[in-house]
DNA sequence: CTGAAAGCGCTAACAC
DNA sequence: GTGTTAGCGCTTTCAG
């Protein structure tokens, strides 16, 4: 049905490899010939199929990415970043969002394998065995976007998550709080579970601040999580002044908890996150978050993993730990001391 | 490098059709050889070339999303849930993110003709003529979700815009208002431009409620202009007691102006969104939507396309409108009519 | 039930 | 500069 390039050979009265030949650019054509065959193939309407072409080159420019979690802000807003800077490199995206779903995992890194992808970007740590087995037998590039998962030799691009909780942590503690409580991550992930977790207690630690147990608690990064965990944070006798939540949307869920318990942050609560997502800004009293550079990590993930593809001389053989910074907004403020 | 077909066939001692055969499961092999082909398949991890198969079946499950922004509370819902859809019909995506940019939109519809997706969703309705005249000339089915364009042949998913409006507006006056503004979107978008306000406009005519043109604004339906639109509205003289916004992240900036304003919602002014986004449930007050019903509409678009791509009987030939819902959060309240 | 062979639409040697 | 031809890895007649 769709015109072939046989067709626009025919139509502009060339071989088959004239019409490729234009088609990808050489220089070796004659100017005449090169406007006929255009003309044939405006005409005709005609798109070269990237099937064949992949076939035959055995490039497909299709880039698989895992997300976790499509809703959250976080992610969207990396992916949206991964999207514009992988359309600028002519590479596409084939987006699979697993919500927790190994089998769909699996499945998708399958279906990757099929469609021949150059190469896949993954911003999860939770790697089963089956996956960690596909992935190390598969033969493109793998990166990991925003964690490092335990154990692998694929490059991954994050920040130092201990020295962000670290600070985000001492941060609290400079503002004159003693009383921190954490709204921590899965401690099934390595970076933004056990390093977040490490950073927080080091943090108290090294600055003789008592490390209270009912005040630590784990969740999943999600919002409601963090209203539930709050919920139990407040709970506790003395409450806690500051409360650190290593993502944002738990930050937000436990912001909504301290409102709905007429409470008020950050006069009676400091509250900070971890990301620098939208949400940030969103919300009343703006959130004072530790950031990720979301956006440079999406596009240095997309540029590191195409370097990786094209085998470019100076590909990086070792993790980017990219800059985290501290981001004042209005949820936290100093701790008047007990008389 | 990747084992073919062939490796396979030789590995088990048959034929590549056989091979073939087995790898669609169809019927007429033998069980024995059925059996050694996958074994072969398993020892040499082979996994069929979907890029291949595509080639010769004309058919690549691919489906190309159009979307305006990924980063939006709206789109990214939708679109988790259309890929949830099409991964469960074993249908892939390709996503394009265009913030507004005609001539990415241009070239990744040329993308997925290139790529031979078998069907294409957009989530936008402001077409401009080269895209429209490359839509009519595509050969795949596309429909557009959450929009309806003027002047196409596809088919859209959408709600009742102008009745949902309607009955926001409606919601308001119910509860005592007069004074009641609106945060509108882009005129030149019918569904979410035009036909909310005209909803607006005809429940305040059909309950006499004078139309106050100060009260009336533009935007482009994200919070930062929600915030700038409501900081117009709260210099009015005098103050309208409510506000319809006709997305919720504008409705959420809003919300935000007026807090920064040293005013309440719903005390001082009472605030009503539209969408149905996860965005109603993170903000306090909770905010008080006119719901689309967006995972049902994710879903149906994805399964409709498919009906079409696979031209199954049955396939509707008409717009789908699918029903909105008041949600009443806390946003909103009577209003105390003045001595 | 099974296999040989033609071709899907393109690129890339290789000749001319 | 330009054309011929042999595949890329698979499915699908068509024989057997």
């Amino acid at each position: 049905m769709a015109p072939k390039i046989k067709d626009v050979a025919k139509k502009a009265g060339v071989s088959v490899t004239t019409v490729s030949r234009v088609l990808n650019g050489e220089k070796y054509v004659k100017d005449e010939l090169k406007l006929k065959v255009k003309h044939a193939i405006d005409e005709l309407g005609y798109a070269p199929s990237h099937i064949a072409r992949s076939l035959v080159r055995k490039k497909t420019d299709l880039i698989g990415v895992i997300v976790p979690d499509l809703t959250s802000s976080f992610y969207s807003t990396i992916l949206s970043s991964i999207e514009e800077t992988a359309s600028l490199n002519d590479y596409n995206l084939l987006v699979c969002n697993i919500i927790e779903d190994i089998d769909k995992e699996l499945k998708y890194l399958n279906v990757f394998k099929q469609m021949r992808v150059d190469g896949i970007i993954i911003m999860h740590e939770k790697l089963s065995d089956e996956i960690r087995s596909l992935l190390n037998k598969l033969e493109v590039p793998v990166i990991f976007s925003s964690v490092k998962p335990i154990d692998q030799k694929f490059i991954s691009l994050i920040i130092d998550d201990y020295q962000a909780a670290y600070d985000a942590t001492n941060y609290l503690i400079e503002l004159g709080h003693e009383r921190i409580a954490f709204i921590g991550g899965d401690m099934r992930d390595i970076t933004s579970g056990q390093n977040r977790y490490v950073g927080y207690r080091n943090a108290l630690t090294n600055n003789h601040v008592k490390i209270i147990y009912d005040y630590i608690k784990f969740g999943d990064y999600k919002m409601q999580k963090g209203y539930d965990l709050m919920k139990e944070i407040l709970a506790c006798e003395p409450r806690p002044t500051a409360v650190f939540a290593v993502s944002d949307d738990m930050a937000v869920g436990a912001m909504n908890c301290v409102h709905d318990h007429q409470l008020k942050v950050p006069d009676d609560i400091s509250i900070i996150g971890f990301d620098g997502s939208q949400l940030t800004e969103l919300v009343r009293p703006r959130l004072t978050s530790m950031e990720q550079p979301i956006h440079e990590m999406g596009k240095l993930t997309v540029e590191t993993l195409i370097q990786l593809i094209e085998d470019q001389e100076g590909s990086p053989e070792e993790d980017l730990i990219l800059g985290h910074k501290l981001v004042v907004r209005d949820s936290c403020k100093v701790n008047k001391k007990e008389a």
